[in-house]
DNA sequence: ATAACGATTAGCT
DNA sequence: GCTAATCGTTATA
């Protein structure tokens, strides 16, 4: 399968609803020692910067978001309730403090590994629905965090895949979240069985 | 105290 | 198949 060339820097300078719009169809791609799994976004969400109360950057750079501030085309992983790692994209211009929380996808290459790395018998559909299940699927743990996710090299990377057109993409409100609930900057690729909540509709042309 | 969540369970269609 | 409710677990502020 073709999965494309890596996606530039220039992808990632951009505002965060507009790259999270971009991403779907996208392949993201993690290497480890035991496999590479490739996963197709179907799922993403967008975050603002210090103006988005729902987003880590909130208030101000910490240890945490600190990687935020930093250039775009970088990993932010981050480890939450206890137990789950989830993966965001730095995005916008440098010290925007924006992201996108890759949220599901399509397990389209190394199955095999993310099912190994998935309780058994979860199905194909759900490997990777569902941020924290899309991060274990590739393998993703603390070590991930702050890569150039735009090196053709590199252990973590986005490829160009197939674009979506606009016909196939639904919006909505963030999920999971208790702050700035309403603004729709989550988005998906319609019909597709890997996304759950259907409180979605279609952009404004 | 709270959290950008997922697995499980219970109940309904 | 679906939804709603509950809980586990620890970094962060």
């Amino acid at each position: 399968m073709a999965r494309g060339r890596v996606l530039s820097q220039a992808f990632y300078a951009r505002d965060p609803a507009t790259v999270a719009r971009d991403l779907l169809g996208r392949v993201v791609e993690a290497d480890s020692p035991d496999g590479l799994v490739a996963v197709r976004l179907v799922e993403t969400e967008a975050y603002a910067g210090e103006d988005d109360p729902a987003s880590h950057a909130w208030r101000g750079p910490t240890p945490r978001s600190l990687v935020m501030y930093g250039p775009p085309g970088r990993s932010y992983v981050y480890f939450s309730y206890g137990m789950h790692w989830a993966l965001n994209l730095v995005c916008g211009e440098r010290g925007a403090a924006a992201a996108v929380l890759l949220r599901a996808g399509e397990v389209v290459a190394g199955a095999d590994v993310a099912r190994a790395r998935r309780r058994p018998g979860t199905s194909d559909a759900r490997l990777a629905s569902g941020p924290a299940n899309l991060a274990a699927s590739l393998g993703l743990g603390g070590t991930w965090n702050d890569l150039d996710v735009t090196a053709a090299r590199g252990q973590l990377r986005l490829r160009a895949g197939s674009p979506v057109g606009d016909g196939d993409v639904l919006v909505g409100p963030r999920v999971g979240i208790s702050r700035a609930v309403d603004v729709p900057w989550r988005f998906t690729v319609s019909g597709d069985s890997r996304v759950s909540s259907p409180r979605l509709r279609r952009p404004p042309a």
